[in-house]
DNA sequence: CAAAGTTGTTTAATCGATTAAACAGTATAG
DNA sequence: CTATACTGTTTAATCGATTAAACAACTTTG
């Protein structure tokens, strides 16, 4: 590269110390110092192009004014929307977004908590896969600021910025009774991870708050790692082909619906006449369905806004963990139309 | 934070100079070095958890095994695979990767771009809006390394990544004809950007080669920053309503093709018998559709492979520009299923 | 008018590494 | 037995900023 304009080059060039320079760019003891060779410092950084070098500034200061953003994958909407908010309130602030991709594994994750933290980033925020605990524990004991978003571990008291999941199941729920189903199933996740086990809790619950006997039959999780294509269509299947099948189905998330979906169409089963469905997170691939689904929308924007400014309160100054659950919106469509019959 | 661990502590530790333990720590002039005091060195890193600051390394080398990402919108899933592709990449590398979202406006990417700098990057990758030519060039004349993907600019002479866009289109329209459809229409961007203009000429000299007369009336080009849905609507509005309306239709883009599909859906016109549809772009969207789109299926994961390693060996050492154009994937559903009479 | 305060600027240490060059001690060669 | 080469380690400069403290030259104050 070319060598690069430094302090010591408009120092030079005006006839000052670097220092001066120093104090003149960054607006400090503007009152003492002389209004004219401000000028002149000023105009010489401009004319030589002057960008200040954020490495050497970081080094000497011990901020990078960056984060680190640790998903478990980057190339997933979900993730990438709140990427691009989080990027976008960063910036706003004068900060920059490092990112890594941690593949739901705890040690990838471990690897690029470390990777950035040689970088010397000012904080982080994750979205931390299952078993990350330790994690965690490693940067409280490490004192980096960082924002927990989506999950959280109930015991390890710190900041984090979630959905109201198991109340999001319960309005799910309550809609699919509403709506007529006497025997609403769900398809979750089989996981410790906190959010995502209590949208079953909120299912569980939504059924005995509505006196409803939960049979286990009608609740079938599928495992996160495994083929989730072929795990859907097992669980739908077992699911209808119990003596009471299920009325309606709530998948819990996207891709869960997604397969489902295409299982369930692939079986001649109409929705929502045989079958009524719900599924968390944005559907927009069943804008084309004939049923468009019924939806939990997640407040993706303020979900990430929140989680940047929190860390960036936590970066200037070390506060009280602050926790935060978000609700869920649910956007009825057809997938859940009330069909008189059923 | 908590004091962090430097060469001085392990230094100190050992009672050796800091000199000797970087060296023994970067495995440089190993054959000079104590076998029995570089032993109780890496003893003395592990224990103490030394991890290196890559701030205060950079600063000393120059070099910060940073590369910068910017893209127009990191949320559209073409970019946030490509971004998750190229992180993996770079990280197993020891890279990392900053990105910014630049949404399509140059202004905004010249200041990413000098954001990013003053980080001390070591090159980017680029997928540049329209009209950014002048940022690219101020890459040049600051001797960056750089890579653009996706899109170009054909009169600078640099490196980039990209479909071949004119040989895309051709073999979709090849295709379209070959399913004996007479009037095939396009839907593409008004734009200056030179990939998706390829793909209107591509479209154009199919027809030529085939000896279709072309008529203007069968290609409704749509604004970029205009709102998508109501002129796609319109556009294919007019498609339709001339003395001899279009048989097929070839989309652009994804965005394009989700917003015509539904629009086409809503006018209870069927496909493929009375609309046979291509799209540019994967569809999964409409898997779930009765018609699942055939598409132009872009090579992801060879594109941020290909432009990351090129950057990577740039930052190396300066090389002549590399131009790459790939070939997209005909994948071929029932949106053109052959119908005999048409 | 000497002491104290202001003003405008410079000096020099520092952040945490890297690395060329120096150096002391030992081994080898002629 | 010098001179030379090698070994193992340290010294000290450096990267490009920041910033407390020093300083010189004026002003003000009592």
């Amino acid at each position: 590269m070319k060598k690069k304009v430094g302090l010591k080059d408009i120092a030079a060039k005006v006839g000052v110390s670097t220092a001066l320079v120093s104090y003149v760019l960054n607006h400090i003891k503007t009152d003492r110092i002389g209004k004219e060779i401000a000028v002149r410092i000023k105009i010489a950084a401009e004319e030589l192009n002057y960008r200040t070098n954020q490495i050497a500034k970081s080094l000497k200061t011990s901020k990078t004014f960056t984060i680190g953003l640790i998903v478990a994958d980057i190339s997933n909407p979900f993730f990438s929307t709140l990427a691009r908010i989080i990027e976008e309130e960063a910036y706003k602030k004068n900060y920059t977004v490092i990112f890594g991709s941690a593949e739901e594994q705890a040690e990838r994750s471990f690897k690029l908590i470390n990777a950035l933290l040689d970088r010397q980033v000012d904080g982080f925020i994750i979205a931390p896969a299952e078993n990350a605990e330790s994690n965690i524990k490693y940067l409280i004991q490490h004192d980096v600021p960082f924002v927990l978003i989506d999950r959280y571990f109930p015991y390890i008291e710190t900041n984090w910025v979630t959905l109201d999941n198991y109340k999001a199941s319960l309005t799910a729920v309550q809609h699919l009774l509403a709506g007529g189903n006497k025997r609403p199933g769900m398809i979750p996740y089989n996981t410790t991870l906190n959010n995502l086990r209590e949208r079953k809790t909120g299912y569980e619950n939504a059924l005995q708050k509505n006196n409803i006997h939960f049979e286990k039959d009608w609740c079938k999780e599928i495992l996160f790692d495994s083929n989730i294509k072929s795990s859907v269509e097992k669980a739908i299947e077992e699911l209808l082909a119990i003596p009471s099948p299920v009325d309606s189905i709530l998948f819990a998330s996207n891709t869960l619906a997604f397969h489902g979906l295409k299982y369930i169409h692939s079986k001649g089963i109409k929705i929502p006449e045989d079958l009524t469905i719900v599924t968390f997170d944005e559907m927009e691939a069943s804008d084309l369905f004939y049923a468009p689904l019924t939806y939990l929308e997640q407040p993706l924007l303020e979900m990430g806004q929140l989680s940047t400014r929190i860390l960036l309160e936590n970066i200037e100054t070390k506060k009280d963990p602050v926790q935060i659950k978000l609700d869920a919106t649910l956007v009825v469509r057809k997938s859940t139309l009330p069909v008189l019959v059923k």
